[in-house]
DNA sequence: ATCTGCAACTTTTTT
DNA sequence: AGTTGCAGAT
């Protein structure tokens, strides 16, 4: 009992509330940095240890995979301490390093490995691994449990075939990454094709929804899931199949969701039906040995874009709260003690945050010292911030023992805006990391490797099919190909059939008959190889890769062409091998399959790892949940934070200004913002006022320059020749001298040298940055800089 | 069947 | 500015 004291000593008063509550729902409002993880990893304990809960009964859903990682490492270390203590009288680390390893792998088999923790993604994907086959959807499609989960790649190109194929309307009108989210946000309400179609007037809706008809047939014709149908699919089979339910609802009797506040309607629906066996859950009252455990923070909801509503976490007592005994109606507690910022962070966050009107009110105490001042430079352009972002950090390195490269992280709106940083980390030779952009498995060498292992794993899968039948060159054109789509299509089959039938091959295809039939062949043999290992026992699905990449002739392929490309490419590829090699050694007994959905599902973030001392450069997005000692938060413009497509939307811009203040609370001991006077986009520069959200902040709390902070207005924009007089407003008017500073469509900021002549015939000379220049200012692109 | 060059478009944010 | 898609040539 001693040991359960010790074990909750170091929680504070709330912590400790959350962390010991049993039954029952309870609504964790959890301020940035209070110490949630903490709270969940410790309340998974704490059911185990005090309430002798078996893991396995445990659900709990982290935001990435990254978090769940986390999460396991981190209750692993508590119950190997706990037993160290208990057993040995000693702390983990005093122990001898083979009795800490013996002991932790001891804990994970026991305890770690039967829980379930991971994404709603990768969770759902687990759950329909077993029960996919039970279900069929409103027009009777079915699936089967070696499914495809399709990147967003696939889902355009499946989306436009339609389009243009399928319906022989314009791909241009109907923009396929448009039509797209139409879809995704129709599912994420839970509408099927029918259901959207009743809900559309005219004619652009019918033909959306027609496209998503299309598509759901697309779906299950390859045996495939996108990512919303990963959730959407279970939710559906639960609301269909009682005993399926009934069975899941046995299984997760303790669930956990963290960052709930970004959690959408068809996520939440799961939750309902999981905890309250598709009971209403206004009546729903059996809550012996179950609860619902969410903890989240309305200030850092960044996710409405992907139908994520915070107003789900508002509704969470109302939702589960009633039919409770009276004790047990506390269903909220409030974390507001931050332990990661200085005051003086903290501060300039709290008064940021305090201009929403939509929120919880609460806000974050702090608990460590003042801090230092936040800095505030003023660039001159995005090259400039960059300079300073990079030189900063170098100097601060230099000069601070504590810090290191790994110490930073560059955080900003859009991804776009990441290359002006790498060039100046290059230039100042700081180790960088960037995250996110293009990912590992959106490059093209490891898709096609890929869709190899997804055709061999399923092969209904054509869309995996038609993107290797040709690559590398086996000389089969494109209208064998569509010669052998049509016969599948008409006959009601998947390519694959075709392709294994000789005769049929022989008859559509001619010339190009001999290698798809060795093509055939040669898959048919990977897939029987698959087949045999999993019945016997080592199934080795590194080796696989690396025959298939090599059989294919795609290694070949790339080493006959020889470029640096091909020989970077070429390394990819055996870096995916060594993916492949690392998945088997940490996840004994999985499955290929099991890695094509871990590769479906990883995003960058995920893979970023401590220790690697490197800068961290990042969007604002991807930052959620993590901690650094400096952090500089760039491109703080008008246009950009807020972005441009949420400005004239109320509750667009208050996300925006979350966006902000998630970036802000990332922070531990120094905060950088920095905005640029002149920014260029698609090869034009533009003046960009700073952001709004800067006069928002707290003055005293800021040091360096104080931008001018000028009311919010258009942004001038400069075109590289022909008219731009219309666009630039009293160009003609203002009076010229020498020292004045002006910026310029192509040439970006200079200064004025010379003044020649007056009145209409006036020009000056400008010296830019490398470059001289005699200028019109009537006609130029030109304008004063004040 | 494949290669080449020009035109058009791009930039929110992601599991 | 840099990438992708398409038309036309080989």
């Amino acid at each position: 009992m001693t040991q359960n004291t010790d074990f909750l000593s170091q929680l504070n008063p709330s912590q400790r509330q959350a962390v010991e509550h049993f039954c029952g729902p309870l609504l964790v409002v959890a301020g940035a940095g209070s110490g949630k993880t903490r709270a969940l990893t410790y309340r998974v304990a704490n059911l185990i240890r005090t309430h002798r809960v078996d893991p396995e009964n445990i659900l709990a859903v982290t935001f990435t995979n990254k978090a769940a990682r986390e999460m396991k490492d981190r209750i692993e270390k508590l119950f190997a301490g706990q037993i160290a203590l208990e057993k040995y009288g000693k702390s983990l680390d005093a122990l001898a390093e083979d009795m800490q390893t013996k002991l932790r792998s001891r804990v994970y088999k026991t305890i770690i490995k039967p829980l379930w923790v991971g994404t709603f993604h990768s969770l759902c994907a687990r759950i329909l691994r077993y029960d996919i086959e039970k279900y069929q959807d409103e027009r009777g499609r079915r699936w089967k449990s070696n499914f495809s989960i399709l990147d967003e790649d696939d889902v355009q190109k499946i989306i436009k075939d339609i389009i243009v194929n399928q319906m022989n309307e314009d791909s241009k009108k109907f923009e396929p990454r448009s039509v797209r989210a139409a879809i995704s946000s129709a599912k994420n309400k839970g509408w099927t094709p029918r259901d959207f179609e009743r809900d559309q007037p005219n004619f652009r809706g019918k033909v959306i929804a027609e496209v998503y008809s299309h598509y759901q047939n697309a779906l299950a014709a390859n045996n495939a899931l996108d990512f919303d149908e990963l959730i959407r699919v279970p939710v559906e089979l639960f609301k269909q199949n009682e005993s399926v339910l009934g069975y899941w609802h046995q299984q997760f009797c303790h669930i956990l969701v963290d960052e709930y506040q970004d959690t959408n309607r068809v996520q939440y629906d799961l939750l309902r039906l999981l905890v309250t066996n598709n009971e209403s859950p206004k009546t729903f009252n059996n809550w012996q040995n179950r609860s619902i455990f969410v903890v989240g923070d309305v200030d850092q909801a960044i996710y409405s874009f992907r139908m994520a509503d915070f107003k789900i976490l508002l509704d969470f007592q109302q939702d589960f709260g009633d039919g409770l005994p009276d004790e047990d109606t506390r269903t909220m507690v409030k974390l507001e003690e931050n332990y990661r910022s200085t005051e003086t962070i903290l501060e300039v966050a709290n008064q940021l945050i305090y201009k929403n009107k939509q929120r919880i009110e609460k806000i974050l105490r702090p608990t460590r010292g003042e801090g230092e001042l936040v800095y505030l430079h003023h660039a001159e352009d995005e090259v400039e911030e960059g300079e300073f972002v990079a030189g900063q950090i170098r100097d601060m390195v230099r000069e601070c023992a504590e810090l290191q490269w790994g110490s930073f992280a560059v955080l900003y709106r859009t991804n776009a805006q990441s290359r002006v940083f790498e060039e100046a980390m290059v230039r100042w030779n700081v180790p960088y990391k960037l995250v996110g952009g293009l990912k590992f498995y959106d490059r093209k060498e490891v898709k096609d490797i890929v869709a190899y292992l997804r055709l061999i794993v399923n092969p209904f899968d054509t869309i995996s099919l038609l993107r290797i039948i040709n690559t590398p060159r086996r000389g089969i054109g494109d209208t064998t190909v569509d010669r052998m789509l049509t016969a599948a299509k008409q006959l009601n089959v998947p390519l694959w059939e075709i392709i294994c039938d000789e005769d049929s091959v022989k008859t559509l295809a001619g010339r190009a008959a001999k290698p798809i039939i060795e093509f055939a062949k040669m898959m048919a043999r990977w897939q029987e190889t698959l087949q045999q290992a999993t019945e016997e026992n080592p199934i080795i699905g590194s080796e696989i890769v690396a025959g298939i990449a090599e059989e294919s002739g795609y290694i070949q392929e790339l080493k006959t062409k020889g470029t640096d490309e091909a020989l970077d490419r070429l390394a990819n590829v055996q870096e995916l091998v060594n993916a492949v090699l690392q998945f088997e050694e940490e996840n004994a007994d999985a499955t290929l399959q099991d890695f094509l959905s871990s590769a479906a599902l990883t995003a960058d973030v995920d893979n970023l790892e401590e220790g690697q001392n490197r800068v961290t450069l990042m969007t604002l997005h991807s930052a959620k949940g993590l901690e650094f000692p400096v952090v500089f938060m760039v491109g703080m413009e008008q246009g950009l934070l807020p972005h441009f497509r949420s400005m004239g939307d109320a509750a667009a811009f208050e996300e925006e200004r979350r966006l902000c203040y998630v970036g802000i609370t990332r922070a531990q001991d120094r905060l950088f913002l920095s905005h640029a006077l002149v920014r260029r986009t698609w090869g034009n520069r533009q003046l960009a006022d700073p952001s709004v959200f800067l006069g928002e902040l707290p003055k005293e709390f800021l040091t360096g320059i104080l931008p001018n902070l000028r009311a919010a207005k258009k942004p001038v924009f400069f075109q590289k020749s022909g008219n731009p007089n219309s666009q630039i407003p009293n160009s003609k008017s203002v009076e010229w001298k020498v020292g004045d500073r002006v910026i310029h469509g192509t040439f970006g900021l200079g200064e004025v040298t010379h003044v020649f002549g007056s009145g209409n015939k006036m020009s000056v000379a400008v010296k830019f940055a490398g470059v001289q220049k005699i200028l019109d200012p009537k006609t130029a692109p030109v304008q004063k800089v004040e």
